[in-house]
Formats: C-alpha cells, sequence, structure tokens
DNA sequence: GTTACTCGGTTAAAAAAGCAACCCGGTAAC
DNA sequence: GTTACCGGGTTGCTTTTTTAACCGAGTAAC
C-alpha cells in the first residue's frame, strides 16, 4: 500500500510530533512563560539546537498547529471545481469542518483544545505571531483569488469572517456550552457570514 | 543520584536494547535462520549498517546477552579479598548467582528464557560462536589467575565445570520442572564440582 | 552454465543530532 | 554599578545515522 515512507522521514516526524506534544502539555500545565525551552527539549530527550531545528521560534512550538493549516484557504479555492465561486468553495470548506467539530472551527470542546485556545489568545507574544501566521494565510489566498487590490480585498475579508466565527465559537464553548450544543448557531452564523461577502 | 548519562549514551543504549530485544523476539518466533537482518533492522527501526555498527555480526545479536558477562570471572578473581582462595571466590559467586535465579546459572524458569537457551543450544552456529566467547573468557581468567600453564589448566577447568552445571540446571528445567524445585540440587552440584575442583 | 535471487556484511557520502560554548537582553544581588 | 545568573537563540565541531550502492558466497531457475 502506502508505507513508503523512508526510515529517515518517519523518525523526523515522530521528532517533531513528540517536540511539538512536550512543549504543549507542559505549555499547559505551567503556562507559556513559565516552560523554557531547556524544559522542553529535556521533555522531549532531545538537544535545545535541535529543538529550534525543528521550531523558529519558542511560539511556533504552539502555533504550529495552526501552521499545518496554513495555506489551506489558498488550496480549497485552487482545488474548487470549475463552475463554482471561490466564496462559495470556502463556504462549505467552513462547513465541513464544522461538521467535524475541526479544533481550527472553534467548535471543539474536549478541555485540552479548549485549554489550547485559551493558551493562545491569553499570551499576548503568541496571539502577535497567530496574526503574523494569518497574513501570510491571507497573501496566500490573495493570490490564489487573482491579481490586484480587487483580491487582496476578499482575502482579507474571508480570513476575517471565519477568524471571527472560529473565535465566536470559541468563546461560547469557552463559557461551558458542549459542541453539539453550539453546532446549529455555528452554522447559521456562517451561513450568514459568508452569504453576506457575496 | 544517577542521571548524569548523557542523552547521546542513553539513546545508544536504548537503541541497542532496542535491536537486541527485537532480534531475539524474531528469532524466538521464526527460528536464527528464518529472520535475515534486514528484518532484525525494520522491526528495530533502525538501518542495517546502524545494526552492524552495535553488533558486529548476526550471531552476536543473540549472544551479547551472555557477552554481557564477559569477563566476569576474572574479575571475580581479581576483585577477591585477600586470604580468599581464587576457587572459593568463583564457588561463591556462582553460587549467589544459583539464588539469585539469575539466566546464566541455566537455573531460571522464565519461558523466554528458556526459550533462548533452547535457542542457542540448537542452533549450530550460535553454540559455536559461544564457546569463542567462552575461550577469550577462559583466556582471561587464566590471566588473573596468574602465568603458565597451571593457571590456564584451572582457568579451563573452571569454566568447564560452570557450563556443565548451568547447562544440567537448564536441562532439568526444560524438562518441565520448576527452577524453585531444582534449586537445592543446583547447589549440591555445585558444591560437590567446586569442592572436586581444589 | 549463466542469470538472478537472497543474505551476511561493508563502504562512502550526506543528513541529522549532540555538545559545549557563546551572544544578547533582562533582572536580581550586593 | 558591576557581577552573575537565566532566558531565547546561534555557532562550530564531533558523533551517529541514513542511504544507496556494493562484495562474495550460496542457491534456485531454466
Amino acid at each position: 500500500m502506502s508505507e513508503s515512507t523512508g526510515l529517515r522521514a518517519r523518525k523526523k516526524e515522530r521528532t517533531r510530533d513528540a517536540i511539538g506534544d512536550a512543549a504543549v502539555s507542559l505549555f499547559l500545565e505551567h503556562g507559556f512563560d513559565r516552560v523554557s525551552v531547556n524544559d522542553i527539549a529535556a521533555a522531549a530527550e532531545i538537544s535545545k539546537p535541535t529543538l529550534f531545528r525543528y521550531f523558529p521560534t519558542k511560539e511556533d512550538l504552539v502555533l504550529h498547529r495552526f501552521a499545518d493549516h496554513q495555506g489551506e484557504a489558498a488550496r480549497v479555492v485552487r482545488d474548487r471545481r470549475s463552475g463554482i465561486k471561490p466564496v462559495t468553495a470556502l463556504h462549505r470548506h467552513f462547513r465541513a469542518g464544522l461538521d467535524r467539530y475541526e479544533p481550527v472551527t472553534g467548535l471543539n470542546d474536549h478541555p485540552e483544545v479548549v485549554a489550547f485556545h485559551r493558551l493562545v489568545f491569553t499570551t499576548p507574544t503568541l496571539a502577535g505571531r497567530l496574526t503574523q501566521y494569518q497574513l501570510e494565510d491571507e497573501a496566500a489566498l490573495a493570490d490564489a483569488l487573482g491579481e490586484g487590490i480587487q483580491a487582496r480585498l476578499r482575502a482579507a475579508q474571508v480570513l476575517a469572517v471565519q477568524r471571527v466565527l472560529a473565535r465566536t465559537n470559541w468563546q461560547k464553548i469557552a463559557d461551558g456550552r458542549a459542541a453539539h450544543d453550539v453546532h446549529p448557531e455555528a452554522v447559521a452564523d456562517a451561513d450568514q457570514a459568508f452569504s453576506q461577502l457575496r
């Protein structure tokens, strides 16, 4: 079938996961600023230079989970079937994310996921760097949408919508509601927001 | 206490264990000749050259467990307290091994250990190489005992005794008896054999 | 009788990891 | 105020590992 991933690649991936998991779990337990990169390296059983070879900065240890979705919007637009408008494709994609309760949509009530989002939103340096990521994502989406100011404006608006929707969902769940319970509202919000984009 | 083992050393040890364990468990399951070094490398998730950097030959993948006791007899003799004769020290050491049911003494009825010994004894190339190890051990013991033919003779006799004792114990256990049950006989045999050496 | 496997074992080059030492900004000690 | 430590990152240098290719002996195919 498809286990043709070489030994090297497999181990690198595993190391990367080990570092990321160790970091996130330590951050959740003690807070971002109270955990040093040395602690993380020790927990992941790697050396400090190795850690920085996998993640350029301390913040990326947290944000790689968002980074994994990097360029997703652009890809959705590029891969849409002919005859479908970009906004429609993005709308459907986001809705599918809601139906799968994907963490990125904010609609996920697993305690770790909720705590993880709180960690990101309440740590200034993390929130700051997260917007950096989103700006890159926006640029990629703009490229996929075409050229000129028009494309860039649309890209910005789409991502703003997604950001607000995700944040809204997360807030409701952080207030104690269950994801399943919030789902209908989340879908309704998304429908409204995306149709206003057209 | 003792966490001062560097990262590198710790990982090396773990890799070595992983290879050795993978090898032995595959050998026990399928037989020495029906498992290739490639299979072992794959199971241990390392490459073939790495395997051979840890173990010089395929046989050593099995025999390293004996090799870990390499030079033990010589050390026992050298480290004996003053006033104690070499044979006495070796006798006591062997007896202590019996009391701890150490696999090397043959007096151990853990299924894996029994199967492991059967594997070694019934695979000619392994049995052959095992005697090589014992010859080196014999030379070391001879050195510890002094110089000349006299020392070499004594060394040979001591190791021969230990070999026969261990083999005898193993045979009884392979016949289905419990180690605890065999223990008194094993001690008696050892006492008799060692006192005849004097 | 070549051809083409497989298997134990080796080689050379390149990637990756470890280690120790360092830079720089902050901050606590005295 | 300087000394000293801690934090995030970096820099060489060495050790370890992967990769792919190979050698030489055995052996099955045809």
